[in-house]
DNA sequence: GGACTTAGTGAGTAATCAGTCATAAGGAGG
DNA sequence: CCTCCTTATGACTGATTACTCACTAAGTCC
């Protein structure tokens, strides 16, 4: 409390230079989100949380290193938020009792809510569309193939889920990631879209 | 014929700004394709046709003007695709009269099919994930959702599919792409791939 | 408090970029 | 031949870029 008026720098305080790569990481994803690999500085990056331009590259050897390593914690993050989601749709609980759905189908319907949740702050979602126009660059594309060949394994090994209810649950996804980007939405309220978009139509 | 030794300029001839026109919206497709808007120089589009860069600018007021028009372009062809394909499957062929599939279900896989066709060739497919990604700035947004809105209208009309079917198809195509952009195919072969994502699986 | 390590920067560099402008050159009509 | 319009370019500019390097300063251990 007491550094409220210390006048000059940003980052006042030295971090460790992991602490400082998570920021970094988390700054490139919400730049590299807005403009893309070839829009994005590293300055743009930098000024978002207040280092200097060059320490980026102490941090990480190049931009599209660091572009990678977004590309990693973006499916990460689905990931894990996948996993929760199944583990909590495994208990009964206020939204899944009064349902007849399989068990399979409530696991998928509550991973597909979570991936909504995730969505909806719309950083991910733009990251991901980046990564994909991103995929002329061979190691881009190298990264982002494998990463969704093993969101699909995981999806469908934790869903339970077969080839063509996960090809629509995927299908869905991508469908819902196209019209957020463009922020087309169909004239009904969002959330009653997002219900929709998720099988419930 | 006599022109063939002339050594220096792969454009030895002059053209109407017409045909220029064409020719730059074309180069310009093909290169935003690859690198996205801002991946792209003009240099790069004007080499690809033999032209001097400023002249692109001759023809066309700006960069993102040039990649505005090439979205409309984009939006133009599948559009006519889809209304060949509608227009193809009301009369009885070969490729429809074995099945008992409904005129709307059989119109929908028709221009399913013609979709797959047009994005075999990799561009617009491409082009189009950089159209989605280039919608942080507002201009592209704008146009990309005002072409979607057409291209679903029509699609509905066309075909006389409900929204629940039209989502479904959509959403399919959009897992296509993704896929396609990261070349990443389910192990059968490709046509088999194709024909699955059209509902046939 | 001195030696050593680690975080962080200022100043630069060579390259590339979108866009301008003055001017060349091809062709059509007289 | 000359005139005139359109197509087309070379030379340029100021801004921005990823990335380097020599250096400073903040902690840390003895």
């Amino acid at each position: 409390m007491a550094r409220q008026a210390a006048v000059k720098k940003a980052s006042d305080l030295r971090h460790t230079a992991e602490e400082r790569r998570t920021e970094v990481l988390q700054a490139a994803v919400a730049e590299f989100a807005l403009h893309g690999l070839h829009g994005t500085s590293t300055e743009m990056i930098a000024r978002r949380i207040g280092i200097s331009q060059p320490y980026i590259f102490r941090l990480f050897p190049s931009k599209k290193a660091l572009f990678l390593a977004a590309i990693d914690q973006c499916f990460d993050r689905v990931e894990t938020a996948f996993r929760n989601a199944a583990r909590e749709s495994a208990k009964p609980s206020e939204s899944n009792r009064h349902t007849m759905a399989s068990p399979v189908e409530t696991r998928l319907h509550e991973m597909g809510h979570a991936y909504l949740r995730l969505m909806a702050k719309r950083e991910l979602l733009l990251f991901q569309m980046q990564a994909y126009a991103a995929c002329s660059d061979e190691d881009v594309r190298r990264k982002v193939k494998l990463r969704w060949e093993r969101l699909m394994k995981v999806t469908g090994e934790i869903s339970g889920a077969s080839g063509d209810a996960l090809t629509g649950f995927f299908a869905r996804g991508m469908l819902m990631n196209v019209l957020a980007s463009i922020r087309l939405v169909p004239e009904k309220s969002p959330d009653k879209w997002g219900h929709e978009m998720l099988g419930y139509g």
